[in-house]
DNA sequence: TGCAGCTTGAGGTACGCACCTCAAAAAACG
DNA sequence: CGTTTTTTGAGGTGCGTACCTCAAGCTGCA
């Protein structure tokens, strides 16, 4: 009825229970026989490991660390603080979350700071754009043993062991189904945004989005990407010359920051409420947008569920448990002003 | 550096283990002022009870139950099977989720299901409906220590310790948003079908269904909602029906489960294709609907998160702990055919 | 046969906490 | 003041596991 704990599987396994410790960990000295004989006992009881009380003797805690870029973005504010807050509430269960933020564009400070990592680290959470000064940092922590995994952008499979993100493709395809369908059958033209083409994750929402509206809607053509820097300025600029050059635009992509600065040059342009827009990631900006009505759409991924399911994810490679691949599934969310969240 | 542990407690305090443990434990014999010495070393220390321990030694066991209608319905079936997972995910942390289906339209043997409960379980989570019998069983189980939560559908305020499930009326506003402007602009009226409107539910999401439509798409008409009481006959019944006399259907608002009915339906008077079809929760059916074009959106909630939420309260308000209303605020989800999960 | 080396058992300590008992100290009371 | 009552301390045991030591048993090999 109740869990079978290490005392049954000794009993059962016909051996002393130390014997059943050093199997269970791995420890050395015991012969092959004894061994499958003690796993069989482990099977046949369904003995799981009290994790909590194995922590407790342990006196394990996990030293995890999450590297993001600097900058002050409202979503990287966003991911800090959700990283922040899953710590504290992971604190519980003796984990303890560092943050560590380097500049955005140098990678090699980045490198640096992971390879001072002390051994102890338990597992590394990273945000970082895709470059072989990354990949190298990343195999020599692997190699390491310190399990990394991807947050928001993925990296390449062979040097990561999970990624937790959505899938920035099918994000753009959802997109561009809003974007078609909010336009309602007219034609014209689509302005795409982007603050730079350099990152992995907007190329690949411009790719699904172009696919699903060169598909599904051929009425609307999508201008080629502006790329604004993360500078107003550089928006209010780009926009005003293309809207200057096209004025058929019946909608407006913006695959990154640049809400505001959006609204401000639209309403200059008296153009406010005459498009549809839609937006990526849910921040304070684009929820008051969406209250406003300023955008039509926003398209996003969880920033609490990111963060718990990054902590999860890195206990459990440090557990050496199984991951619950669907909890940890993270969703592409749609957010109108109707199921915004209070 | 570490946690404090109750030890820390005792020696800033000035008094013994014994005193913390009283202390901690609410158990009696002990000074006000000596509580409060305790209370403020507590605080100064920053003393969070390690669970883990506690319920370790306390050999502590929660005894859940879940209590859900019974029926053929795939969200029914949804729901059970995530409220199963959820349990035996959880069952490394010492709690037992015991699942109850009582008739559906019988509330009485609900009632007498929740008497039987015994005194040991810690906690319900409860999907019925709204009627005197159930919140006098409410009241009862509350009166006897153990904490209620409503599940999916809401119960009056004073009578469940929470609810998890989602907003129905800001659910319906979604829909309508998405039905408004899926049609494009285009005049004409709509089909609201529902299985029954003597669920708070389904009322909740008319009225909220309503309110948008009126305000933002007068061009749209909503039609009387029509009841199909489960029954696929009668759902194609009806549809046929109101379909002769009301030729200009621009779109079906699906409220509850008949989805393949619905389909079968369309292609048999050949409108398939020809109408915006938005419904509600994420099943086989809806999901399969969505990849397959029958359907254009469904507003749901996530099951898995339901039911891990469910617990989680439940665990939290046996062990007197605060809730994280954040994280167990579920979403109202939008789910077209691109961003549905693999 | 004897000895080294491997394997196993027995038992202890610790983790942080709950819960129990008994005696001692302190406070309240008449 | 003595007596009763309340409060407190000291200490123990156990939860399920990790990890350590030491001695005893077993194995194979020269």
């Amino acid at each position: 009825m109740t869990r079978p704990t290490v005392n049954d599987i000794a009993r059962e396994a016909g051996v002393s229970l130390a014997t059943v410790d050093r199997v269970l960990n791995d420890r050395p000295g015991v012969r092959a026989k004894t061994v499958s004989a003690v796993q069989e006992a482990v099977a046949r009881l369904g003995y799981v490991r009290d994790m909590a009380a194995a922590n407790l003797a342990r006196q394990r805690s996990y030293q995890m660390v999450a590297a993001l870029p600097d900058g002050d973005s409202q979503f990287l504010a966003e991911l800090e603080q959700a990283l922040r807050e899953a710590g504290s509430g992971a604190a519980q269960a003796r984990v303890a979350l560092q943050i560590l933020r380097y500049p955005a564009e140098d990678v090699h400070a980045l490198a640096a700071a992971l390879a001072a990592l002390p051994d102890t680290t338990s597992g590394v959470a990273l945000m970082a754009p895709e470059t072989p000064v990354v990949r190298d940092a990343l195999r020599s922590l692997r190699a390491r043993g310190i399990p990394v995994i991807a947050l928001v952008s993925d990296l390449p499979n062979t040097e990561r062991d999970h990624f937790i993100g959505i899938d920035s493709r099918a994000a753009g395809r959802t997109a561009a189904v809003l974007m078609g369908r909010f336009c309602g059958g007219s034609t014209g033209s689509i302005l795409a945004i982007a603050q730079s083409m350099h990152l992995r994750d907007a190329v690949d929402r411009r790719r699904g989005f172009d696919e699903v509206m060169l598909a599904e809607f051929p009425g609307l053509t999508v201008l080629p990407t502006l790329e604004t820097h993360g500078a107003d300025s550089t928006l209010r600029a780009v926009v005003t010359e293309a809207l200057r050059h096209a004025p058929d635009v019946r909608g407006i992509y913006l695959m990154g920051a640049g809400h505001r600065a959006l609204a401000a040059t639209l309403a200059d342009l008296g153009l406010t409420g005459r498009m549809v827009i839609i937006g990526h990631e849910l921040t304070p900006h684009t929820r008051q947008a969406l209250l406003s009505g300023h955008i039509d759409a926003v398209i996003t991924q969880n920033m609490g569920h990111l963060a718990r399911s990054a902590l999860r994810v890195l206990r459990a490679r440090a557990d050496h448990a199984a991951i619950d691949a669907a909890q940890e599934q993270l969703r592409i969310e749609i957010v109108i002003r109707e199921n915004l969240a209070p």
